[in-house]
RNA sequence: GGGCAGAUUCCAGAGUGGCCAAAUGGGGCGGACUGUAAAUCCGCUGUCUUUCGACUUCAGAGGUUCGAAUCCUCUUCUGCCCA
């Protein structure tokens, strides 16, 4: 299988220029993808990008990352019913900085290679240009007619929130980026999610209309959820690729959590596993489904990709030791199990109040297991709380310290799948 | 510059003087079922309070009224139309 044609088995192309295949297999090709740096993380939304440029490196090409130190500061209105709010050249820096930082774990940058990686900041060519010789250089070859036909744009113009100049430009910007780099760097191919189509093609046409060049482009689907909830998201938020942000633990715990449908489709995206193997896996996993063998390799590979391999084995342990044996009381597990659960949340809690003893509502309210007594009250009466994995139904419950495992922890959960340990200190 | 329409709780979107902490849908959270699935069903979804209830909320500031998300005035923001 050439690149292309894995890349489509594995479901990850949705839009390809015509001509492209062909290019990469006529010659090493360089290839790019702009990263938003929007905040200081990438979250696993921005690996199918990461993936791309890896398997285009694996495939012999050159990858790029561009950074949008430039197109940050404008905003892409791609996707987006309202206007965005700009960010500060500080924030922008930070953000920056930390997303540079990630990409760098994924790819090759080895210079000895012909085609090491490189990171690039758009800002390095846009810092010097003026207004003028933008609108000269650049707008002077789009029409406007061309600029208001794109998706993003005419959505916008129809809906009722209307778009700034600003983020109407923003399509030049980055097709500006695709031109600066095929001149300066020979890149030919630009990649991205699907939502970015009409950006690439607005690079590509200004490539064709300054340069008589010829340029290519793939996009890939953007995924989503079977049961159409945003990707990505959980009730804490985005899914971060910084483990301070997102721990392995809840990493793995993410991708576990996946449903059937989507194990099927995403064991194909996320991971690097041939099609042979995975068709095994699928047979495997339709004549038992309750094993869960898709998520648990989905959420191994994922996570030794992203974190490496001993923060997975971290994980696993935790996720044995919580999950596997979750009818085991709780006072089995000893203190190294207790204090080795890695990325499960935790809180210390002063050992005084235990010795009072304390309401269970308060208890919940006040380590911040929950946002306020209201809601603690309401999940408890709702039967969603256990302590030491029995399940607390008393909004007059005590906590005191004769319920502390080892004298010292508590095992909180709320849910079925949320682990909480407070620790009297 | 002129005219018109609008701003409601996480989102969409009702409500147009008391019955409104505010319909309905979505989302989220929790429960049952299960495989840490899916589908389905049930409960919760402003804060505090065991309950009664109290308090803060319908863009912002004032006002009318016994009483306002609802009426009036000004301000801010948004969209549409005319110049």
């Amino acid at each position: 299988m050439n690149l292309i044609e894995e890349l489509q088995w594995r479901g990850m192309i949705q839009d390809i220029m015509p001509g492209t295949e062909d290019q990469l297999l006529k010659e090493m090709t360089t290839g790019y993808i702009g990263f938003d740096p929007t905040a200081d993380s990438l979250h696993i939304g921005s690996l199918v990008p990461i993936l791309l440029l890896v398997h285009l490196q694996k495939a012999g090409h050159k990858p790029i990352a561009l950074v949008g130190g430039a197109t940050g500061m404008v905003g892409d209105p791609s996707g987006k019913s309202e206007e965005r709010n700009l960010l500060s050249e500080e924030v922008l820096n930070h953000n920056l900085a930390g997303v540079r930082k990630q990409l760098e774990k994924f790819l090759d940058f080895d210079i000895t290679r012909p085609n090491a990686a490189v990171i690039a900041n758009n800002f390095d060519w846009f810092r010097d240009m003026g207004f003028l010789q933008f609108i000269r250089d650049v707008g002077k070859y789009i029409t406007v007619n061309y600029m208001m036909a794109k998706d993003s744009v005419k959505k916008r113009i129809e809906g009722d929130s209307g778009m700034s100049f600003t983020e109407f430009t923003y399509q030049l910007v980055q097709g500006y980026d695709f031109y600066w780099l095929y001149r300066h760097q020979h890149c030919k191919l630009q990649m991205g999610g699907s939502d970015q189509w009409g950006n690439i093609v607005t690079g590509t046409e200004l490539i064709r209309k300054k340069d008589g060049g010829e340029a290519f482009a793939f996009t890939c689907p953007l995924i989503t959820k079977s049961d159409g909830g945003k990707f990505g998201k959980t009730e804490k938020g985005n899914i971060w690729l910084d483990p301070e942000k997102t721990s392995p633990y809840q990493f793995y715990q993410f991708w576990m959590n996946a449903t059937d449908a989507d194990a099927e489709k995403w064991i194909r995206i996320f991971t690097f596993l041939g099609k042979s193997e995975i068709d095994e896996m699928l047979a495997a996993h339709q004549a038992d489904p309750g094993k869960r063998l898709l998520q648990k390799k989905l959420a191994e590979e994922v996570t030794v990709f992203v974190h490496g391999e001993s923060e997975l084995a971290k994980a696993i342990d935790t996720t044995e030791k919580l999950f596997e044996k979750q009818n085991a009381p709780a006072e089995n597990l000893s203190i190294a199990d207790l204090e080795g659960m890695e990325g499960v949340v935790k809180f210390d809690f002063a050992k005084e109040r235990f010795t009072e003893g304390i309401d269970i509502v308060s208890f919940l309210a006040e380590t911040s297991i929950f946002p306020s007594k209201g809601e603690a009250r309401k999940t408890v009466q709702g039967g969603g709380v256990s302590i030491n994995r029995n399940k607390v139904d008393d909004i007059q419950f005590k906590v005191d310290s004769r319920l502390l495992l080892h004298g010292i922890y508590l095992l909180v959960q709320k849910g079925k799948k949320h682990y909480f340990l407070v620790k009297a200190v």
